[in-house]
DNA sequence: AACAAGGCCAACCGCAGCAAA
DNA sequence: TTTTGCTGCGGTTGGCCTTGT
């Protein structure tokens, strides 16, 4: 196989960091043209960065949809449990965490989560020594790290959950090191517990007006900016957050067996859009990303972004008349639907604690 | 104030899977 | 069937930032 870097005859790519000016150039690409073969994006886009490199900024960072910010303690609950089930298969955890990218939750587990969880199991074997500080979805799991009886070392973790109503103490392969997760897909194998699962992410409606409202924000960003893209330019995230999509899901035979929640990556089509209000303030893609931490909006009450569609994918748009307005640098989308904050997040662990607990097979 | 240590996070690397030629 | 190119994924690295001394 050739590597792109080969395919370049030497010339010169760029590494490391972004540049302000490389990140508008390719948003710029990316909002006009649309996503396409990302070492065109490249070179197109004018950018000496190698195709791989523009898609992974693009996904990890500019993409709109993104949330950024700090993790909610609903959120950190749902990666613990999610990677209790799928291990480290960030991009699948990633595709049920919409507006977080795996990279983003890969990083916040391996710095974060897996501290406190070590630190947790530290506590924990002096009994009497419980950690106030730690967050609720570490406490109400009881989580107790396995002091690796068997022969598994990836650390087996026993979980005492209560929201779990079946059963009072399940066993999960918590996959703490290295990368276990086919290890812990390979052994576990579902309950008995017949579940069925409202889809938390899959709220989308369409009305009537090739316009799909979505409530919840997806993994996968797709979209196209009504009118301004030529048809079928939609820019979605490849198959970002769409990797459980039925055939892969079946063909790693975990999905279905599982019964995780399914991701609405299944909403795929150009019509899906995204419409941005252009109340223009901002004067550049800097201002639009300082403004907001990088299109962030983590539940910001005043829309600072333009972008502002993390939590939800359809802003309101007046007078979208040219490329800076569709653009919407800074401008002040107005939100519409539900914010990333007011997923039923709730609702969403209940479910989650549904998830067929697992046995492990020693 | 200066330095060191540790943490965080963006980005890179290598590999695997897939599709097209 | 093999080769080639592209994409996506997970692991790892390196630099910046924060905190402690």
């Amino acid at each position: 196989m050739v590597k792109e870097k080969s395919k370049n005859n030497g010339s010169k790519q760029r590494k490391g960091l972004w540049s302000p000016e490389e990140d508008e150039k390719l948003i710029r690409y990316m909002i006009t043209k649309g996503e396409g073969c990302w070492s065109d994006i490249a070179r197109n886009a004018g950018l000496e960065r190698c195709g791989k490199s523009c898609r992974l900024r693009w996904i990890n960072y500019l993409r709109p949809d993104l949330k950024r910010g700090a993790f909610s303690l609903q959120e950190e609950d749902l990666i613990i449990h999610l990677h209790s089930i799928l291990g480290n298969r960030w991009s699948q955890i990633a595709a049920r965490l919409p507006g977080r990218t795996d990279n983003e939750i890969k990083n916040f587990w391996n710095s974060t989560v897996k501290k406190r969880l070590k630190l947790n199991n530290n506590s924990t074997s002096s009994p009497n020594n419980t950690d106030s500080s730690e967050p609720n979805s570490i406490r109400d799991n009881n989580v107790v790290m396995g002091t690796t009886t068997s022969s598994n070392n990836n650390g087996i973790m026993h979980i005492n959950d209560h929201h779990h109503h079946h059963q009072d103490l399940m066993t999960m392969s918590m996959c703490m090191d290295n990368s276990s997760s086919s290890t812990s897909s390979s052994t576990m194998h579902t309950h008995h517990h017949a579940m069925v699962f409202g889809d938390p992410f899959s709220m989308v409606t369409n009305n009537n007006n090739n316009h799909y409202e979505m409530a919840t924000g997806v993994a996968g960003f797709h979209g196209a900016i009504a009118g301004d893209l030529p048809l079928g330019n939609s820019f979605h995230g490849g198959d970002y957050g769409g990797m459980l999509d039925e055939e892969s899901t079946d063909k790693m035979g975990l999905e279905s067996d599982l019964s995780l929640p399914p991701l609405e990556s299944s909403i795929r089509s150009t019509e899906e859009i995204i419409i941005i209000n252009s109340n223009n303030n901002a004067s550049s893609i800097d201002d639009m990303k300082s403004h907001n931490n990088h299109f962030n909006n983590n539940n910001n009450t005043n829309n600072d972004s333009c972008f502002n569609n993390t939590d939800n994918q359809v802003l309101n748009n007046n007078n979208c008349s040219n490329e800076e307005d569709l653009f919407g640098f800074g401008n002040h989308g107005q939100v519409e639907n539900l914010r990333m904050g007011e997923w039923d997040f709730e609702g969403l662990m209940q479910d989650i604690s549904y998830f067929p607990s697992l046995d492990f097979q020693v």
